[in-house]
DNA sequence: TATGAATGAGATTTCATTCAT
DNA sequence: AATGAATGAAATCTCATTCAT
């Protein structure tokens, strides 16, 4: 368990509209990180809010008096990950062909990485959530299509000849995104060098291989996934 | 007063343990079909016996019948796949640079597809259900990991000139699977050019957009993304 | 506690549908009985499930089945209270200003007490509930106010002179049904004397105590509250 | 750290225990009357400490700095109908069958429903809290009962020929009681000639309707129910 | 072989009351 | 004198599983 950087966020219902003191605050903080790791480590359905107010190491009176519910924790959460995730979506910068353009997307695949290991474990419930609370489905559908749709929008402004940049984009957003959430669930062996491969295989599929061995030497320095 | 039916626990699989009647086969195959669609729209967790058995237009009692409990069931559904994605996973034919090797790909990639409409909702639920019953996370494990050595063997074999093989292989492995879920789950339009797009993807991605103009030639009409 | 004459009834929400066999609709019985013995000993608030449950002998779960909660049980004991309820309401005879009118006053009245003696817990506790749950109030209201409205009505087209029938009959209503209250929740002492009480107080306010020694002779033998 | 403040515990009567500044006073003040609002709109059950607080806009631990606990309010607003009350029972004046007697009771009845629409939430509430809390339903016992008995007592003294008139008035009481209730709860309209009907009611029931014409024409204005 | 009823362990949720500032 | 946060006991409700027929 990463143990997952601490949060700030947004507090649930009961407490809406009321402004928070520091200890409510710091309670509200406590619960969240809480429920990031026991998400995380349980998965949205086999949480218990038992778990949660055990880990962040208060009641049960108290989680209600901050939340609705499991779920509405659970939302605070996924508006967090949704935030940063837009905020990445924007941050996506021109597909060149050549190692500037490479850089740049190997530069956000690894910011797109690190998302996944502060989050992971949101994220990772939050596909399994996702199913059948219709409404928070839409949150993830409509993140992953900001990614999807800001990248087909680079690809088409490339060069690269692409019968479908749409198509292809949400193709390439699903393998990063899967390959992270692998490598989170899995611990996969060689993960390290995993960010470096997306970004060949995606680099390659858009451009052919062109000059692969030059590129590499940008991302020798980067591999913090232990 | 029939006490004598205990042999309950653990009969499942239609193939084993005691022969069953027609009648029963037919009960059995009712329950398999309910779990298909149950879990499929709520996914595991959410998924409730009652739920199950009302679709397949029986009883609980019934259910307990043939299958020791709600995984036992999900169980059986998995084997189910993974036998199927087995017998996929070792027709992956030769990979080469060529029209024959984007067809064969093509094609691999269009049974996958089609398992996936088969099997989506199950496939979907198996996400899921991973993450906390440790052991038959493992099946899934097992099948995604055969998919993906399958698939880094042959390119290993092939002329493509990629670094790590068995990573690009889960990439690619990853890549494939999200989109047939994502089709399923978001009922994507336009896709079914999504294979399509896929095998190129894919190709581009090991070979370099080589004589990509005449393979499209495949591919049929052309459909804009939302 | 009166113990209470056995009741059929509605079922609730749960079951709804689906046909019940013997034995289910044993244990709805059951709970209907043990509602009304709780609800009248300990009001609707401060009845638990768990003491509804315990009295008829069963468990949580099979409350569950059969009613959605606490409110859902007691409602169909409601229906069954209005349901007689309105039965009497049709019952009330012609007024005359002579023996015979007050003799079908008495024995409406006597009617009244006996409804009140078999439901009085569930009545006791109505009043109590009423307050917040808004619709059910309503069921309440429009009870009493058919029970005012008939009154009114029969008054109306007596020779009782009398300026405003309904608000008369509201008032009438209103001191017979308390009066059976105050006489269950405090076991009045002399209370057997009460329905003739209500009646000749009822007979004198609309026609003047005319006569009133005649008519005494009827009521004589039909005390039975203990 | 004023560590020093358990006092709390029965504070509650304003009068009683400690003296309170001018703030303390208002608080208090405050504390009640937000009680005679809640418990009058959702009942004693119902009615929620935190509810009371938010209308008293002060805070829960405020609340219990003056009382001991939500009974402890309850008690207090109780304590004050009660002395109400026992004023009003030791004003009725002398019950004789003409005008002067007539208006004597109108004029009962009158403050009587001033009484009720000034506490009547209280009233109310305390119907449905005397179930269960044994002890201060006889609270409510004493003040009911001793209505009935000064007005069974002017009615034995009067030249009224009632069989039981202890009965008789409890009837009475009953009645007015239960009217008012109503014209509280359900909005009656034209319930502003309730008390005259219920005047008229009374004294027909006692005197027969002697004089009835001269003595409407206090009542003003015809109106029909509903 | 099939069924509907029953169960109870365990999860969620509420709220009067106490605590720390 | 006042406050908002915290608490936990007690209540409600769910549902996989077993039972009796």
């Amino acid at each position: 368990m990463p143990k997952a950087a601490p949060t700030a966020s947004r507090v649930g219902t009961p407490a809406e509209g009321r402004e928070l003191r520091a200890r409510g605050q710091r309670t509200v903080r406590k619960l969240l990180d809480a429920g990031i790791e026991v998400f995380g480590s349980k998965g949205y359905h086999a949480a218990r809010v038992d778990d949660i107010v055990k880990v962040a190491k208060t009641s049960h009176g108290t989680f209600y008096l901050y939340f609705a519910n499991k779920e509405d924790l659970f939302r605070a959460l996924v508006r967090d990950v949704a935030a940063e995730g837009n905020a990445l979506v924007d941050s996506i910068g021109d597909l060149t062909p050549d190692a500037t353009g490479f850089a740049m997307l190997r530069d956000w695949l690894e910011r797109f990485a690190e998302l996944h290991r502060k989050f992971g474990p949101v994220i990772r419930a939050w596909t399994e959530a996702e199913i059948d609370t219709s409404d928070f489905g839409r949150l993830g559908t409509e993140l992953l299509g900001g990614f999807s749709a800001a990248l087909g929008d680079r690809i088409a402004r490339s060069s690269a000849i692409v019968p479908e940049p749409q198509l292809a984009a949400l193709a390439i957003v699903a393998m990063v995104e899967r390959c992270n959430y692998y490598a989170m669930t899995w611990q996969i062996e060689g993960a390290d060098g995993l960010t470096d491969t997306l970004a060949e295989v995606t680099f390659a599929s858009l451009f052919g291989s062109v000059s692969r061995r030059k590129m590499t030497s940008v991302s020798g320095s980067r591999r913090a996934r232990r």
